[in-house]
DNA sequence: CGTGTGACCTAAG
DNA sequence: ACTTAGGCCACAC
């Protein structure tokens, strides 16, 4: 059975896990920003129907969270404040504690233009 | 293969 | 700040 593209949908599914694994804790990550380093932008929802469908067990899913910073379950707001998650309201203070996947860290540098 | 649904996102009002 | 509407991708029927 062929698959369009190089990747089978599972094989993305598996990616998502992945990028998961690795939102460190203390950290979120929204499932627009899971979908875009999944490699779909677009893809946000699909995400949530990864997570679904995941059998991992012991996937930290509760780090994945609403852009508007809502968590996807009432119940993973006193899981993630416990890994010691900033709230503002009910919802995550995203502008401090979204994951950032990237460290560039150039602050050392000073731009030579 | 078309339709409906969902652990979604963004834009307007 | 809250509600609607449209778009998005994958899955179940």
């Amino acid at each position: 059975m062929r698959i369009v593209g190089s990747e089978t949908p599972d094989a993305w599914r598996r990616t998502v896990y992945e990028l998961v694994w690795r939102i460190p804790p203390g950290r979120v990550a929204t499932y627009g920003l899971i979908g875009e380093l999944a490699g779909r932008p677009r893809a946000a929802r699909a995400v949530g129907n990864a997570l679904r469908h995941c059998d991992e067990k012991d996937l930290p899913f509760h780090r994945v969270v609403h852009a508007d910073g809502l968590p996807a379950f009432p119940g993973h707001r006193t899981r993630l404040r416990r890994e010691g998650v900033r709230f503002v309201g009910p919802r995550v203070d995203m502008a401090r504690n979204l994951w950032t996947p990237r460290l560039p860290q150039r602050q050392t540098r000073r731009p030579s233009l």
